[in-house]
DNA sequence: CGATTTATTCTACGCATGTTGAATAATGCC
DNA sequence: GGCATTATTCAACATGCGTAGAATAAATCG
């Protein structure tokens, strides 16, 4: 907790703080879930004061929705794909999460995907932002079939693969080999975008429960 | 909102209510999440008075963890996979999660997901009861190497299709064609478990990050 | 039949949360 | 230089939560 001044508009701050208080959300979000980051503790972390954070956000969805956007920089990456050659997709792909990892991207995944679990609002932001505006336009890129069973399989081992790493901690608890979990997730992505399903026919359209 | 009766013991229940209760307990974790599912709710629907909730499970904790147990048939079916050739594992596993899909034993994987997002202790639960005795002792079955990595995968994979299907509700929005779907799912955890990945040397083993 | 145990309810405490109202001081504009 | 605006803090309200105490009545057991 860092101490904070008395009232009043201080000599020299001002848009920083609204971007300070952005990154101590965006941490708290994908640390802690959407429950348990509470204004008093953002405000806390980033040493102003609750109102503070309200006077900038209006309210605690709001903070939400306004922490939790896709970087551009993953998103230009994933729909940026078309010239690179069918067969290395997956590799590509899989460079791409890695790289994420590593840094601060991946919080606004995991934030949203811990969210999801509790808020629907934040599901309904996974399905828009998640599969609507990123995996699905991927998806198209390749000239496949099945273009939407491809996308969920995609946004499933997405997904699954932060909730097993960053929620439940499973590679870190198991001191995995990263380079050859890379390895085997690349090749499934291989095989989600490039498997032979099957023809689309009537009657199996039908067999759908 | 059944109608309560007075204090004292009623004329004849007592051991149903308690499973009744748990019931109850069971869809609530897995359709609101953990902080949502509160005590008082979960009375009501199952018409009681919260304290007797806390009279049979003593507190919030203990009546997850009492509700969110691994159903013994999903338990038996995947770790009596022995007999099933190599070459047929995908689709049988498969089978065992699209007959969970059906049922209410899809609840307690629903629950222990949604509740890790912002449980701790809950994630705990994922690992021991779905990594250590479940995932981890199914790939070991099969006499291939990096187990860790490949049951991490399964975790994955299988967390991130609930996840998807079951908190998103990506495939409901979507109208899948289920039968497609599960073919794609079932190539893709016979890719997990066959798929090469690679010898273990210590020069790789090293570069970890 | 009397005593103990069990099943059940009602009432309430203490705490944390999202949010609001009012105050204060520095800045930017005319 | 005065005035509106902006940045910031403090104090407080209403609500919902997990949980506990005490009471009541049926069942069980001697």
């Amino acid at each position: 907790m860092v101490a904070k001044t008395s009232p009043g508009r201080p000599k020299a701050s001002s848009q920083n703080r609204r971007d300070q208080i952005s990154k101590v959300a965006a941490r708290l979000f994908s640390d802690l879930g959407y429950e348990k980051t509470t204004i008093r503790l953002v405000a806390d972390e980033a040493g102003v004061d609750p109102k503070l954070v309200m006077h900038y956000f209006g309210n605690k969805q709001r903070l939400f929705v306004a922490t939790m956007k896709v970087p551009s920089e993953v998103h230009a990456a994933l729909t940026l794909l078309k010239l690179t050659p069918k067969a290395s997709w997956g590799n590509r792909i899989a460079d791409v999460i890695w790289l994420a990892q590593k840094s601060s991207a991946i919080e606004t995944l995991v934030g949203v995907i811990r969210a999801s679990s509790s808020e629907p609002e934040a599901a309904e932001m996974f399905r828009e932002f998640y599969l609507e505006n990123l995996l699905l336009p991927m998806v198209s890129q390749l000239d496949v079939d099945h273009r939407e069973i491809r996308a969920v399989m995609m946004s499933s081992l997405m997904a699954g693969y932060v909730f097993t790493t960053q929620i439940v901690g499973l590679a870190d608890y198991l001191k995995l080999d990263s380079k050859k979990t890379k390895k085997l997730f690349a090749s499934l992505v291989q095989t989600i975008l490039t498997s032979e399903i099957g023809k689309t026919s009537a009657k199996t359209k039908r067999a759908n429960s």
